[in-house]
Formats: C-alpha cells, sequence, structure tokens
DNA sequence: TGCATACCGTACCGTAGTGGTACTGTTTCG
DNA sequence: CGAAACAGTACCACTACGGTACGGTATGCA
C-alpha cells in the first residue's frame, strides 16, 4: 500500500526525541507517553535502534536510551534501513544473500528498467535527509533533475 | 513494508505495453501472455485504469484495451493514485472526504512536520516522471535541494 | 440466429504481514 | 534485596494482498 509502517514511523519519532535531547537517558515510558503511543511498542522499536547502533542504551534503574553523536550524519534513510530492514518498492529488486535478485517474473524485467530508477530516486530522496533535518521540522521538496535523468539512462543501458 | 504492491507493479507493466502499442488494441490475455502473468490479475488491473480513464475498452470479439492519447502526459503519480487509490506514506497525512486530517496519534503530529515534507517529496518525484519516460526505460535520479528545501521549512513554519 | 471472444462486476479465500500484548529474563541502582 | 528499566521471545487478532471463480453483457462472425 506505499506506506511507511507504524512501527518505523514510531521509531522515527522516538529517534527525533532522542535526538532532540542529544546526550540525554530517556526512558521507553517517558518517550511513548510524550507522543502517547503504547509503551511495548515503543520499546520493542527501540531496541531495533539499538540493535542498528543508531542509539545506546542504559540497563537498570535510571536507565534508558541516549541518542549520542552528530544528528546531521544520520540520514533518513539510514533510519528507515534500520526500521524496516531491507527494502525495495518491487520486489524485483529485492536481493538475496548473496545479492543476486530473486525476480519472480524475470520475463517482464527487461522491458521495466525503470523501475530500478524509481526505486534509487526515493532511496536517494531519504538519503539527503539528514536526523538533524528531521528535528528541526524541516520540510524537504524532491526533484528530479530531467536532463541529467536521461543522459543517465543513455549511458547505463 | 514500504513497496508498491504486485496489482500496482502489475497496472504499470500493463500502462507501459500499452503505451508502446500506443493506437493499438491488445486483449488482456495478450498483456498477460507477454508478461507471463495471470490473467486475471491482469485483467483487474486493466479496468482499475480503465477506470481512471487512463486507457480506453473495447468490448466484444477482438476487442481489449488501448491507450490513446500522450504519454507525455500521463505521470507516474497520476497511474499509482489509480492503482493504489488515495495513499500516503504515514496514516497521519490520510484526510477523509472533507479533507480533514484523520490523525491517530494527534499529539505527535506538531512534533513531526517533516513528515508531510516527506510525503510531498515522494510525491513530487513520481509527478515528474512520465508514462512516456517509463516506455523509454528510463532510470530517473531524485534530488533534494538542500538550501531550498531549508528556506522552504522556514517560510511555510 | 447462434456462438465464441473478451470485457464487466463482484464475491470469495488462503496466506502473510502488521499492530499490539504478555511474559520471562537480566542488569543496575539504592 | 527489591524496584526500575532494558532484552528477548512468543503469541494473537486483524487486515490487506495475491490470486481465483463465476455469472453477466457487449461485439463480431459464420
Amino acid at each position: 500500500m506505499l506506506k511507511i509502517s507504524k512501527l518505523t514511523d514510531y521509531g522515527l519519532l522516538a529517534a527525533v526525541y532522542l535526538a532532540r535531547h542529544s546526550g540525554e537517558v530517556a526512558s521507553a515510558r517517558e518517550i511513548a507517553e510524550f507522543y502517547h503511543l503504547p509503551v511495548p511498542m515503543v520499546t520493542k522499536v527501540l531496541k531495533t535502534l539499538h540493535h542498528s547502533d543508531v542509539i545506546e542504551s542504559q540497563r537498570g534503574v535510571g536507565g534508558g536510551y541516549l541518542f549520542r553523536g552528530d544528528a546531521e550524519s544520520v540520514t533518513l534513510g539510514h533510519l528507515i534501513d534500520a526500521l524496516e530492514g531491507p527494502w525495495d518498492l518491487v520486489e524485483c529488486e529485492t536481493t538475496d544473500d548473496q545479492g543476486h535478485a530473486t525476480c519472480a517474473i524475470r520475463v517482464a524485467c527487461p522491458s521495466r528498467r525503470f523501475m530500478f530508477g524509481i526505486n534509487r530516486a526515493v532511496k536517494g530522496a531519504f538519503e539527503q535527509v539528514t536526523l538533524g533535518d528531521l528535528t528541526r521540522g524541516v520540510m524537504p521538496v524532491a526533484q528530479i533533475d530531467k536532463p541529467m535523468l536521461l543522459s543517465r539512462a543513455e549511458s547505463q543501458s
């Protein structure tokens, strides 16, 4: 349905919260209450972010999660990768462990090289937005450079 | 899971097929066999495209579907809208019949004005690719103009 | 007139992913 | 030693997706 899962959505919110309070420890409950979200959901997503080394965790009383580092060097693409796992707009794009495309309808592939481009376009857009932008509430505007686009298509065909 | 549904995928393939044979009538089976896809799936998606007035249909013996018009004036965004229906990256963005946002977690909204931007960014990217590009197998490259982006954010806050 | 072709509409179903909950550890601090 | 908070895993209801089936209608041709 072409939408980000709620879990990923929550993850972005949590990441923004921690980035806004950079260096400070915040418990899962604190974040959940701030956004009025179910605590278990937030803990789940925080674990995921921790596994991807986006945030740090501190166990025990007074523990929680914290973001330490440069918010400008963490991209939205990075966050979504961490939260959604490997993803692609179309199945044909997904690759297995060896990096081989697991293509269901091979015959179609040659007739839609464009899908690779669309996929890359969206990923590229995500890659250019940083966590810092998100914390500042930035509203990015995507553009596709048409002329460059066409020349690219020729050179890569 | 942030991916286009297979039905939409099939729809794009079908649209490309018809655009490549512009003005000619092609049956659902012809298209299905070309891409090695199940016929009922292709018919379903062709009906959808027809409902959105993207393609025309001809019933009876020797009938089928055909694309007539300017492939350059049909955008990828248009096609995806037709195939996926109204969509948004996050639920918070979706609006009801009156255009009001049906927001589950209202408190979070102010803290993520960025989501509107991301959403618009992706839609904007889709809007700049035409059916003509798709038939030519173009590989678009998305770009976000960062400086313009920031000034926009300020002016719109 | 009859029949085959092909679109039209709708309903159905198995499966997988999503959203959410629960429970049992394990670490840390007071 | 007990409360707070993370870690890990398992579970479940529900929805959407992918796919199929079937009865209906319009068209062309013999």
